[in-house]
DNA sequence: CTGAAAGCGCTAACAC
DNA sequence: GTGTTAGCGCTTTCAG
């Protein structure tokens, strides 16, 4: 029923091809020809058919954006950002959700593989093995994971942890808790290191707890452990955790930041909003999500010149975070 | 490079429409064939181009799904069950975002088109008239808005709304404000319609605040108009709205909900989490994600005897509601 | 039950 | 600068 390639040229009296270009290489194509192609075009509402070009050429202009959870907070802002810098070179934008399931994960990509000219792979959950196999199928770009021989945009978790701790040890904490997050997240190493160096080079005890399930309950369960280290200050694996940590703290009747300081990673819309505000550190998702699309559209280009994005991070002080207690 | 139908073919010594029955008509071919043929298309890592497919078929197994905003937290939700819905059904999901313009909604469509099935318009800022016209070129599914003709998914804002007040009236509150958002919004005023019946229908006053946009801004700016209106009541548009009034009233040293209570709409992560939690009507967005696929994707059934769904919401109660404050 | 042939909408050499 | 031809990967008549 819509119009094709062969009703315009019909119309405008010129052979296919000639419409094809007038599309895909106006350039090619005799201004007065082109004016009146184009005129026939708009006339009958004709627009590309890109799955049938995309046969031809071998690019689709798709992108495929693989999260583990889309209504996780994190998310959302690093979809947007990618959708809209794609659609602005022309992409369109695949969405699919894993319910960070790695199974899931591969099936996708499997799956999108041939609709689409590559994959953003936000926080896999596959192995390294298993994203390398998967990227001789489709040009992958790992995001939130550094992944040896593929182009990867990750946070810079170390500096952020850094700042987080002397951020604390400047309030004159002593005594640090690390709320970890879940196991294998190569993020909550990164975080685990930095912060482990960083307390031992200014002197303050570090205490370490975990693994734990990345989410709001992850945070509330471990208030009691936390507690119990006798830490004045946590720094959590990310605001889910962090809120989740002040709820359970307080039915305990721990006071935040008074009796013990709070901060979070991530700078979600969250943080903002919960009493007390959340001292965080702010990642730059949007910045991701669009570095992600660009390293993928740069494929053909130096690609291993660019292959890791670093992006800087920055603490944002709130509320959750104060003076450590005097002992008096 | 990666294996074509053809492949399949040579290796497994059948003719290629013989592999394709194999994939999209398996009962039309011989058990022992089929067998070896899937046996070689493993062998492979064959896979059926979908985009290939469609070009003869006419079916994509993609879906759009165009949003006003990704971030808003209203939608991840939506676009998550979605998702996973349609996933489920072997569909693929384009996943778009408008800013909020409506050329961009147009543009989008149109774009998309000839890649899907059918395009889910979520709160679509478009004009009626302009919706019907796309709806000529791609099978459309309007959520969160009644379009004459075309099926679409909606939330019972009457109903919140009325619960929404009928729990502010038992509350002993006389003098309600009700915090309208944006103009031309079907679900504005839909719960301006039937909030203002309620209220009569209970003998309280009701003080209709608005237009304003749908976010925190909207509610905060509000505060000392709310003020002004003597009312110790608010419901506001949606939860945006609500926690920034929240923020304003808290500037402005009016208490919720001991001098002014306060209710919102759409039960987002957010209510939750914010102190005081909020009182808020959930409206089940999950759920309007997989209706607008499943009407999407029963096309050509008898679309039209179901050709609105009305969701019903349901009234949480948490703790920016209370009693209204005795005049002495 | 399987093969042969045509063609979906489009682009890409290659002629003219 | 434009027409001709072949064919991307697949499905679908139609024969056999």
């Amino acid at each position: 029923m819509p119009a094709t390639i062969r009703d315009v040229a019909k119309v405008s009296g010129v052979h296919v091809s000639t419409v094809s270009r007038t599309f895909s290489a106006p350039h090619l194509v005799n201004p007065s020809t082109r004016a009146r192609v184009l005129d026939c075009a708009e006339q009958l509402g004709y627009r590309p058919n890109r799955a049938a070009r995309a046969l031809i050429t071998g690019r689709t202009h798709n992108i495929g954006l693989i999260v583990a959870d889309i209504a996780n907070p994190f998310f959302p802002p690093l979809i947007k950002a990618a959708e809209t810098h794609a659609r602005g070179r022309d992409y369109h934008l695949f969405i699919a959700d894993t319910n960070e399931d790695a199974n899931v994960e591969e099936e996708l990509v499997l799956a999108l593989a041939k609709q689409v000219d590559g994959v953003l792979l936000c926080s896999p959950r596959m192995s390294n093995t298993q994203i390398e196999r998967l990227s001789r199928d489709v040009p992958l770009v790992v995001v939130n994971r550094p992944v040896p021989g593929l182009p990867a945009v990750v946070m810079d978790h170390a500096q952020g942890a850094r700042l987080a701790i002397e951020h604390l040890v400047g309030l004159g904490h002593t005594h640090i808790a690390l709320l970890g997050g879940p196991r294998g997240s190569w993020t909550n190493r990164e975080i685990r290191r930095s912060a482990t160096l960083t307390a031992r080079t200014a002197s303050v005890e570090l205490t370490v707890l975990g693994p734990n399930p990345p989410n709001e309950e992850g945070g509330s369960g471990q208030a009691e452990a936390v507690i119990r280290t006798g830490a004045t200050a946590v720094l959590a694996y990310n605001d889910l955790m962090a809120v989740g940590l002040i709820d359970g703290l307080d039915s305990a009747g721990v006071a935040v930041p008074t009796q013990i300081s709070v901060v979070g990673i991530d700078d979600t819309a969250l943080s903002r909003r919960t009493r007390p505000t959340l001292t965080t550190v702010a990642t730059p998702t949007a910045a991701a999500g669009r570095a992600a699309v660009d390293m993928l559209l740069a494929h053909g280009d130096d690609r291993r010149t660019t292959a890791l994005v670093t992006l800087q991070t920055e603490l944002v002080i709130r509320n959750s975070s104060g003076p450590a207690p005097t002992n008096i």
